[in-house]
DNA sequence: GGATGTGAATGTCTTCACAGCT
DNA sequence: AGCTGTGAAGACATTCACATCC
C-alpha cells in the first residue's frame, strides 16, 4: 500500500462519518461529489482519496454506501475496539472522559489518572479518578493501546516517557509542548491556544 | 507579504512559545537549531518559515529573543486581546470556558450560550451561561471578535448562521460538522475524534 | 449517459546547500 | 568561524482532464 498523506486520512475519517448519515437514511450510493458537497472537498479528491485503497465504486453510479463504510471503518481500523488511558484530569481531561463521542468510535475510556490527591478517587461517569503513581503497575495489568496527556505542560514530557516505557504505541496530546518520543511511537497533538492564534493570524491578515 | 501556509503559522505559535520560555530564563539569543529542535522541526523550516516576514537575526549569532518574540506577536496579531464566544455550553465548551490557556493569549472568553434550559442561568467560574435565544440580540451590544462552535453536530450550521449574520469573521469548531460560512469568514476546526481515528489508522498501519 | 479511476500537470511545502553577513 | 537568509531542487499534495467501464 502507497503511504498516504496525513490529511487524505482525516478526510477518510470525514468520509466515513457522511457514509453512516447516509447509511441511516437509507440512501444507498453516493457519488463522490455529494461527499465531497458534505465535506468542503473536491470529487476529484474523494476518488484520489479512496483509490489509494482500491476501487469500490461503479462507474456512471458512484459508491455503494455500505460498503464503503464498511470498507473505510476497516483501512482506518475501526472494526476493533481501543482502551484509551487519560493521564490528567484536570478541565480538557475530564471534558475528554466524559465526551460521549469517543465511546460511538469505539474508543473507550478505560482509566483516568491525576496527580493530585484532591482530584483521585473523585468519580465521574462511573471512571474513578486514579493515582498517576500506580500507572504502569496498572497497565501492566489492564493493557491499553491510546493515551491521551492532557497533563500540564510541565508534567507531559515525563508522563509520556512513563507511558511509552509502559508500551504505549500512540499518544494523542493536549499539552501545549512538543513530546519526544521514540521511533515506533506516534505522536498527534491539539493544541487548542494554537489554533486560535490561528484564527488571530487570519483575522489580522485579511 | 506573501501568503504564508497555515501549518507556518502553526510553528510560529510554537517557535513563539519557545521564546517566551526561553525569555523567561533569561537567555538573549536563540540559533534557529534550538528553537528547530524544541519544535520538532529543522533549522532550514525555521529560518524559511521567519524569513516570510522579514530578517530578525544576525548571522553566526542567532536571533533575539525577546525581539524576535516581540515580533512573532505582532505577526500573529497577538498584541491585542480578543473577545471570545462560546456556544454550547457541553462537555467541551465547559472545558474550554474555563481553561486558563486561552486568557494568557489575550483571548478573553466574554459569554458562554447555550439552549438548554437546565444550563441557562448556571455559573462557571464567573460565567454565567445566557440562553442562545438572546445571541443576536447580545453581540449588538457587546461585539465579539471570535467564536467558539461546541454545540452538538445537528445545532453547528444553525449556530454558524446565526454568529455569522450578526457579524463574527472567525469560527473555531469544535462540532464533527464541516460548517458553510461565507467568503471572508473563517473557520478552523477541531475533531477529537478524527485524532483518534488517525491514531487508530496508524496503528493499524505501522 | 454518467461517474469512476488515474496519469499528467500544476501547485504547494520542505529540504538542501551555499553565498553573504557579523 | 558560525549562523542566517534564500534561490533551487526535491518531495508531496491537489487539481485537471479524459479514457474507461457500468
Amino acid at each position: 500500500m502507497r503511504r498516504v498523506s496525513e490529511s487524505a486520512v482525516r478526510r477518510l475519517s470525514l468520509y466515513l462519518r457522511f457514509l453512516e448519515e447516509f447509511e441511516a437514511k437509507g440512501i444507498e450510493t453516493v457519488s463522490s461529489e455529494a461527499l465531497a458537497a458534505r465535506g468542503g472537498t473536491t470529487s476529484a479528491q474523494v476518488r484520489k482519496d479512496l483509490s489509494f485503497f482500491g476501487s469500490f465504486g461503479k462507474r456512471g453510479l458512484g459508491y455503494p454506501v455500505r460498503d464503503l463504510a464498511r470498507r473505510l471503518r476497516d483501512i482506518l481500523g475501526l472494526k476493533r475496539s481501543y482502551r484509551v488511558v487519560i493521564v490528567g484530569a484536570g478541565k480538557i481531561g475530564s471534558a475528554l472522559a466524559q465526551y460521549r463521542g469517543f465511546g460511538q468510535r469505539g474508543f473507550h475510556i478505560a482509566a483516568v489518572y491525576d496527580s493530585d490527591p484532591a482530584k483521585v478517587g473523585l468519580e465521574w461517569d462511573g471512571q474513578v479518578v486514579r493515582d498517576v503513581s500506580h500507572l504502569e503497575r496498572d497497565l501492566e495489568r489492564e493493557p491499553m493501546d491510546i493515551a491521551i496527556v492532557s497533563t500540564p505542560a510541565g508534567a507531559a514530557q515525563e508522563v509520556t516517557d512513563r507511558l511509552v516505557r509502559a508500551g504505549i504505541k500512540a499518544i494523542l496530546n493536549f499539552a501545549p509542548v512538543h513530546l519526544r518520543v521514540p521511533p515506533g511511537v506516534i505522536v498527534r497533538n491539539v493544541n487548542m491556544a494554537l489554533e486560535l492564534e490561528a484564527l488571530s493570524y487570519a483575522l489580522r491578515n485579511r
